[in-house]
DNA sequence: ACTGGATCCTGACTGC
DNA sequence: TGCAGTCAGGATCCAG
């Protein structure tokens, strides 16, 4: 569910609630995510005053003096702040993270694709995030960084895009939604695209994650931000989810193709090479 | 070294 | 109404 936008949106919407609140309790009721949630994140965070709610690609990271809760939404996952006690929990919300001032952060995730962690070492050298590439909207991003990348590789560019090691926080919509701008089509070899295009390209993807970010992120089927609230930018999309649908630049219906089993909106006159 | 495919899990939707 | 099949904002692991 949830890439760059969606994830900023629930930091920005979490954070005012949390920075400096100590943790009074966790309970996780469903440890069994994506990788199971360790006994040690209770024990050990308790006591603690959050510091710093930050976001490295599609992660968020609530750091304390003594170590650092690791929180990815996967596909289905959304954080809500809400009064403690809060309503009673359904069931997928597996994990509550109690502040002193009586709110309470939880964490929803049906599929349970998503992660919550704990270290106690650097975040950014944690296995989960050490490979990430550079985020797609700091300074030295860049067509030229995609270029470098993509040199030597036949796979598709939109997989090149989808690669979290090659720029962070970009998933499928924001993919289908960067190559549509920039007028690439999505199937084309990332070895075989100009320096010229993919300066477009990166262009491109920064806009289109800038406008969603404004929009406060797509909301699809469910993801709700720290308020419970959607994200508005489907109404943008140009290409993502409109199969069928004239293009809005030439009114070509709008394509949908299967990559690396999943789904890749393109108009096929608007992006032919 | 790269690449595509299978996999984790639940829910919503479609067609019979 | 029920049931089977398909698909979904992610990311990792595995052969070939």
């Amino acid at each position: 569910m949830p890439e760059l936008p969606e994830v900023e949106t629930t930091r920005r919407g979490i954070a005012p609630h949390v920075t400096g609140r100590r943790i009074v309790a966790v309970t996780v009721r469903q440890p069994r995510l994506r990788e199971p949630v360790p006994p040690e994140l209770a024990r050990e965070a308790v006591g603690q005053a959050v510091e710093t709610v930050a976001r490295r690609g599609k992660y968020l990271l609530l750091g304390l003096p003594g170590g650092t809760i690791i929180i990815h939404l996967g596909m289905s996952g959304s954080l809500r702040v809400l009064a403690d006690p809060g309503p009673v929990a359904d069931r997928h919300d597996h994990v509550d993270i109690a502040f002193s001032g009586g709110r309470l952060l939880r964490f929803h995730d049906p599929r349970r694709f998503g992660i919550v962690t704990w270290t106690t070492g650097e975040p950014l050298a944690h296995r989960l995030l050490a490979r990430l590439g550079p985020e797609p909207l700091a300074a030295g991003f860049d067509g030229h960084h995609l270029y470098l990348a993509g040199r030597q590789r036949r796979v598709a560019v939109k997989s090149l895009l989808l690669d979290g090691t090659v720029v962070a926080g970009v998933g499928n919509i924001y993919a289908s939604e960067a190559l549509f701008r920039a007028g690439i089509h999505p199937a084309r070899p990332a070895g075989r695209i100009s320096l010229m295009r993919y300066r477009r390209l990166a262009d491109a993807l920064g806009a289109v994650l800038t406008e969603a970010l404004a929009a406060g992120g797509t909301t699809l089927r469910d993801f709700v931000d720290g308020a419970g609230r959607p994200g508005y930018f489907a109404l943008s999309l140009e290409a993502y989810d409109r199969e069928g649908q004239p293009c809005p630049r030439c009114t070509t219906p709008i394509r949908r193709v299967t990559q690396a089993q999943r789904s890749t909106y393109y108009c096929p006159r608007c992006q032919r090479g």
